[in-house]
DNA sequence: CGGCAGGTGCGGA
DNA sequence: TCCGCACCTGCC
């Protein structure tokens, strides 16, 4: 992660249990760090990975539903969790628009192998993002080269307008989340899809469901109405679904698509599979 | 080898 | 506001 210029390592472990959840963090960076630098660099990731959210009232609501019910007991304490910043999101957003998953990882694999600045720590290298203002010096033909194919344009005009800090992602999380989404949708390259995957991860606006793009439409109409993952509903019917978890109706449909995908990865919902293409 | 994939901007109705 | 269309690329 790279927190006010600076690139860190960091390592999570579980250090508690469900019921006193406990996280032990462990810091790596070149310069010895001030403790004022830390104590910032935690209260950014207790805000971005939603450690102080309190999901006792989500789950007073959804376990009247008994598809939420089982999710809830399968994942006890989930909470949707991004590592990202809002820059950084947008770059995977971008990556993620009209393509198939392994295109998506392909693309920012290069951009990483590229423009990233690789860490190596804790006995493994990983890859840090670069900062705005040197993709807004790249030409589109160079990021062309990369294959990202069309997305250069969003990528450039996105990285060119945070190069020119007319996006504050600080401010933005101190003003109405409606106003946000007019922000977002103001920069090249960002739609309803996009907008809206911002909105409920980088700002936790919970309740953020009012547009479904294909791959979500598939496998959410799968696991409520138990259609063919190739015949869905209607975007309308999935979303008046949801309208019954109020404030909260993007909360549920993320306990409904990770539930499902935890339990492909416990080898259940193989119906999965034909749908992601790897 | 045309169609399509975890969308979006744009022009025109 | 809504709709149809083009668009990089790689796989089926």
């Amino acid at each position: 992660l790279t927190w006010q210029g600076e690139a860190i390592g960091i390592r999570y472990e579980d250090a508690g249990t469900l019921w006193k959840p406990r996280v032990r963090l462990s810091l790596w960076s070149r310069k010895r760090l001030a403790r004022s630098f830390v104590s910032g660099l935690v209260e950014e990731l207790l805000y971005r990975r939603n450690m102080h959210l309190d999901l006792s009232e989500f789950y007073r609501i959804a376990r009247k539903d008994k598809a939420l019910a089982g999710c809830i007991d399968r994942l006890p304490g989930m909470r949707p969790s991004n590592r990202a910043s809002l820059y950084e999101y947008l770059m995977v957003a971008i990556v993620l628009q009209n393509t198939s998953v392994k295109r998506s990882v392909q693309m920012m694999q290069r951009m990483f192998e590229t423009y990233g600045e690789t860490l190596v720590f804790d006995s493994r290298a990983l890859c840090a993002f670069w900062r705005p203002d040197r993709l807004d010096e790249v030409g589109e033909d160079e990021l062309r080269a990369l294959k990202v194919g069309y997305r250069a344009k969003s990528i450039k005009r996105v990285s060119e307008a945070f190069a020119r800090g007319v996006v504050d992602e600080a401010c933005m999380r101190q003003v109405p989340l409606e106003q946000v989404r007019r922000a977002v949708l103001d920069l090249y390259g960002v739609g309803p899809a996009s907008a809206g995957y911002i909105l409920f991860d980088v700002f936790h606006g919970l309740g953020e469901l009012d547009y479904l793009p294909p791959f979500e439409l598939k496998v959410l109409s799968a696991v409520v109405f138990g259609t063919e993952p190739s015949k869905p509903v209607a975007p309308d019917r999935l979303l008046t679904f949801f309208e019954r978890f109020g404030r909260f109706k993007m909360l549920a449909a993320h306990y409904l698509w990770e539930d499902v995908f935890w339990r492909r990865h416990e080898g259940e919902a193989a119906w999965l599979d034909a749908l992601i293409r790897l």
